[in-house]
DNA sequence: CACTAAGCGAGACGGTACGTCTAGTCTTGGC
DNA sequence: GCCAAGACTAGACGTACCGTCTCGCTTAGTG
C-alpha cells in the first residue's frame, strides 16, 4: 500500500501505527460525517496524526476513502452452503450487508462518482475493489462446476465476458436495490433475485 | 400600507427564464468541471444571474443538480420495436446514452452518495428520477401483455415487486457496467443482458 | 418635504405621515442597532414602507440619518438663567444630554466621518446640524452684551471668528468628553469647563 | 505522538512582516477608499497576504483600523519652543496636521463611531491612542513647572481632572474644527486658540 | 556513537468557495 | 400615478478547508 524504504534509505521511517489508525479514523469519520462533510484536517485529529503525515501517504480525500472503504470488503467469503443458489445468496446477502454499514454507502458511491472524472482514482478502485471482489464469481462457477451444476466453459472469451456480466448484475441490482431505492436488500428479495439470475442464466 | 396581498400575489414574480438558464448552466458546468469542482457561484455567473436568485431557489448543490439531471431522463421513451426483448433493448440502450454523457455519470453517482445521509434528498430522487422513470417497465409490461407476450398478472402486490425487480436489476446493471466497470454498455452488451433477465423471469 | 395630496382626486393619504415615520423608525434603529447595523431595509419595514418609497425621498443611509439627528437639536434653547455663565452651564449641560442619547451619539460621529470625504454630505450637516444651532452662541453673545457683561464687538470679521472658536471649542470638548473619553458631561464637569472657557474669553 | 509542546511554542511562527504590511495596506485603503468602502478582502490583496491570516490576528474593520490609525499618533512629540504657549502651540499644529491626513480623518471618526455601541473598542482606541497621548500634557505640564510657568500640583486628584479636561478641550476643539467644521486648524487659529486655553486656565 | 536524513505534531500561510446579507433597482398588481 | 411587496444584480461578509510551508523536535540506520 506504501513504499516501504526502497532499500535501506536513512532517516526516521514511517509509523506503521499512523497508517491503519488513519484508515479507522477515516471510517469512523464516514460513519458520524458522510462524505461530503468529511475532512482530512479531522481525520488527521481524530487518528492523533498532524495533517502533514496524512498527505505524505495519500494524495487526497478520493485516494483516502478508497483504501478505508476497500478493507470493508476484504472480508467477504464465499459460503459454501451444498448448492450454486445457496452459495449465491449466501454472499450476495453479505455484500448486501457491508452496503448497509453507513461508512460503506457515503463512501463508496461518493468515490466511484468522482473516478467518472478520473481515470487514475478509476483504476484504484477497480484494482483495490471490483477485481478483488470479482473472485468471488470465479470461486462460486468453479465450485458449481466441480458439482456437475454448471457446465465447463469451452471459450474462455466468453467465459471471461460471462463474469463481467455477473458481477455488473449482482452488484448493480444489490447497490441499486440499497442506495437508490433504498430498500434493504433481505433474505426474500435475495432469494427473488437470484432466482432470477440462475433462471436468466440457463441453470 | 396598501394591498395586503390576497394569496402571495404581490411583489415581482420570479423569472421563469432564469429557471431554465440555471438548470442549462449546471448541466454545463458538469460536463466542464464535476460534480466536486462545480461551484454554485460559477453555474449562477454562466446562468448570467446573481447567486441569491439561485439560492433563493435551490437549498442547494445536491438539490439542483438533482433537478439539472432529472431532466435528462425525461427524453427515454420505450419504443415500439416489435417485441419484448427488442423493446428492453432500445430503452436499455437509450439508458445507457444517457448515462454515457458526462453531465449525468458526474451528477447522478454524487447526489445518490450524498442521498445516502440525507432523507429529504432520497425522496427528491425518488420523486424526480426514479419513479417518473418507472412508467417505462410498466408500459413496456402492458405492452407485451397485450402481445400476449407475458400473461395478466393475477396478483397486484407480486406484480408490485417484480416491477421494482426489474428497475433495479436494469438500472443497477448499466449504471454498474458504465460507471463503476467502465465499460460502454453497447449492442452486444445490452442484447446479452436482456437475454439473461427476459430467460430469468420465464418468458 | 413631500406633496400634500391634491383633495379633489383619489387619495394619497400617507405622503407626510411616511416622512415622520421613517425618520422615527431611524432613530428607533439607530438606538436598538446603532450606526453600522442599521439596514435600510429594517427601517422601511419599521416604519411600514417599502424600500422605494424611502429611496424615492432619501438618496441614502447618510442623507437619512443626518434629518433624523438633526431633529433631536432642534429642542435646544438658551435659557435665561440671570448671568452668561449660568446661560452657557445650562445649553451646555442640555447639549450634553442630548449626545446622550444613543440615537445621537451612534448617528451623528458616523455621518461626520463619512461627512470627511462627501463634501455634500458635509454641506448637508452644516446646514442641518451646526449652523442650525450656532444661533445659540449668536443669542448668548447678544444677551451678554444687553446686560453689559460683555462688550460690543467692534469688528464684525473677528466676532464671526470668535464665534466660530466658541462653537468648536464648545461643541468639541463636550463630543470629546463624551464619545472618547466616555466619561458623563455632568454638572460638575459643565461648571469647570464654562469657567476655563469665560475666563479665557477675558470676562 | 511526538512532542508535547513545552508552552506554546510549536507550529509554524506568525510572520512579523505580516502585520506591517497589513497596517500599511490599511492606511493606503483608507485614503484611496475611506472607511466605508473600505473592505478587509482588499486589504489582504493590498498587502499580499489572505484574508484569513488577517483575521486570525484581527477581529474585525473597527480593530485592524483602530490600530492603523493609532501608529500614525506615535510620531506626536512635545517640541521644546522655550515657553508654555509655544510648546502646546507646536504640538497643537503637529496633531492638526495629523488629523488632515485623509488615512487620519477617515478613520478616526469612525471607530469612534463604532466605539458608541462597544466597550471593548472604546478601551482599545483609550488605550491605543488617548492614553497615550496624555503624556503629552503631563509633559508639557511638567516642563512649565520646571519653567515655573505653573505652580507645582498640591492636590493630584483636581490635577488629573485637570489634564483630562485640557485632553479633552484641546482634542475636542481640534478635531470639531478639522473635521466638522471643516475648516483649516491653522497657525493663525491655534494661536487663537492656545491663547483663550492658557489664559483660561489661569496662566 | 555521533551524524544525519526522513519523519513527526503543531499551526500559520495563500487560496477558494461557502451561504448570508445589504445596497440600490426594477417589476408586478391594487387602489 | 403612487404605493407595498418582493425579485433582481452586484458584491462584501466572516468561516471553513484545502494543500503547502515552516518550525523545533524525534528517531533509526550508517558511516
Amino acid at each position: 500500500m506504501q513504499t516501504r524504504s526502497p532499500a535501506g534509505r536513512a532517516g526516521r521511517p514511517r509509523s506503521a501505527a499512523a497508517d491503519a489508525a488513519i484508515l479507522a479514523a477515516t471510517r469512523e469519520a464516514l460513519v458520524e460525517l458522510g462524505w461530503s462533510k468529511l475532512t482530512l484536517g479531522d481525520v488527521a485529529t481524530r487518528a492523533g496524526v498532524a495533517k502533514t503525515t496524512l498527505y505524505r501517504r495519500w494524495a487526497g480525500k478520493n485516494e483516502l476513502v478508497v483504501d478505508a472503504v476497500a478493507e470493508l470488503f476484504d472480508e467477504l467469503e464465499l459460503p459454501d452452503r451444498g448448492s450454486l443458489a445457496a452459495d449465491i445468496e449466501g454472499v450476495v446477502l453479505q455484500f448486501a450487508a457491508i452496503l448497509a454499514l453507513p461508512e460503506a454507502k457515503s463512501g463508496l458511491m461518493a468515490v466511484v462518482a468522482e473516478a467518472t472524472r478520473d481515470e487514475a482514482l478509476r483504476e484504484r478502485i477497480r484494482a483495490s475493489v471490483v477485481d478483488r471482489q470479482k473472485r468471488l464469481v470465479l470461486e462460486g462457477r468453479a465450485r458449481a462446476q466441480a458439482r456437475g451444476e454448471l457446465p465447463p466453459e469451452p471459450d474462455p472469451r466468453s467465459a471471461a465476458r460471462t463474469v463481467d456480466l455477473i458481477f455488473d448484475m449482482v452488484a448493480g441490482a444489490v447497490v441499486h436495490r440499497t442506495l437508490v431505492s433504498a430498500e434493504p436488500a433481505d433474505e426474500e428479495w435475495v432469494r427473488g433475485f437470484t432466482r432470477v439470475l440462475l433462471q436468466g442464466l440457463g441453470t
